[in-house]
DNA sequence: CTTTTTTACACCTAGGTGCCAAAC
DNA sequence: GTGTTTGGCACCTAGGTGTAAAAA
């Protein structure tokens, strides 16, 4: 993912489906992003390969999905984006953003908590899932030509910058 | 203002600058939008004057601040804006905005109420305010030039109808 | 030197305006 | 006829993209 001074969304957003919960309890969805290691790495060769120790962290923000807090039954309802979630690589961002290393590998994480309002929320019990396959490396410019043209090829806000079947392909 | 079956906003924003508040304690911040009196009117020879009884009012929406619930410090570190309600004229409207009957006056009322989630609002005391300045007619399309004229010189998404001065005094 | 970061930019999406002709 | 409402539109604001050159 690219990071920024100004912030950066995720592409493609992180989304969940859920099921099993109390249709009329209230819940707080949740998201923060671990490093996956101690590492640097650098793109090499078309790989990426370990470069170093890593560099300090900031002190990690929880991102609160912007519809919290919700019932468990409209939660349920639709699949939740946390589109609107940015990173930044600005270790004085004073925006409330995600603060990443760049060269770095991060692992999103989602947190389900039972509660009425964020006052509880140090409280209550957190629910943490991990997805594997939603790791990513932090970079300030894309390394690896291929995830630039799967950007470009898939967000509509890149759309300026197709010039073939894909853009035919999205537009329907 | 002008009420769509889309949904229109209200230009100028309703604005609040709020003090007093306990800086600890949750406030939801809340607007409806009532009936001035029981006329229908038209606007003739350049005036407004009351031509029959109402039209059949819908029940009345409770439009909630979207900040809310937010701390008494919070709230009063800014001006609050209510520029995001919608105003429409569509009675099987599922989009939660306000329900206007065209043709009709209208008084916009602040509520201001201490709870630390939407749960608890029925059972909690409002402090509403009316300012009598902010009362205004609902139509779908605008009968008096000289508001149109306003519309067009103060708000930005209106800028492509200026011909003189008016652009550039609200550039800089 | 090399590698990484920053900045301005053209080009998009998304959505808020009054206008105007047509419909009701 | 008249008065009011609707729907498509050009023109904006606001902000999310990767690019390319410059800066660090």
């Amino acid at each position: 993912m690219v990071i920024t001074k100004a912030g950066r969304r995720m592409f493609p957003p992180y989304k969940v489906r859920m099921s099993g919960l109390d249709k009329k309890c209230q819940y707080i969805l949740l998201m923060d992003i671990v490093s996956v290691d101690s590492c640097r790495y650098k793109f090499h060769n078309n790989h990426w390969v370990v470069a170093g120790k890593a560099d300090p962290e900031m002190p990690k923000r929880m991102y609160i999905h912007p519809d919290s807090p919700c019932s468990g039954e409209r939660w349920m309802q639709r699949v939740v984006s946390f589109h609107k979630l940015k990173l930044t690589n600005d270790i004085a961002d004073k925006n409330g953003f995600v603060i990443l290393n760049s060269m770095h590998k991060y692992q999103p994480r989602f947190h389900l908590v039972q509660a009425n309002d964020l006052s509880k929320l140090p409280y209550k019990r957190f629910r943490t899932f991990v997805f594997k396959e939603t790791a990513f490396m932090a970079v300030t410019a894309y390394q690896n030509t291929k995830i630039t043209q799967l950007k470009i090829d898939h967000n509509p806000f890149a759309k300026g910058f197709r010039v073939n079947g894909a853009a035919k392909r999205d537009k329907r």
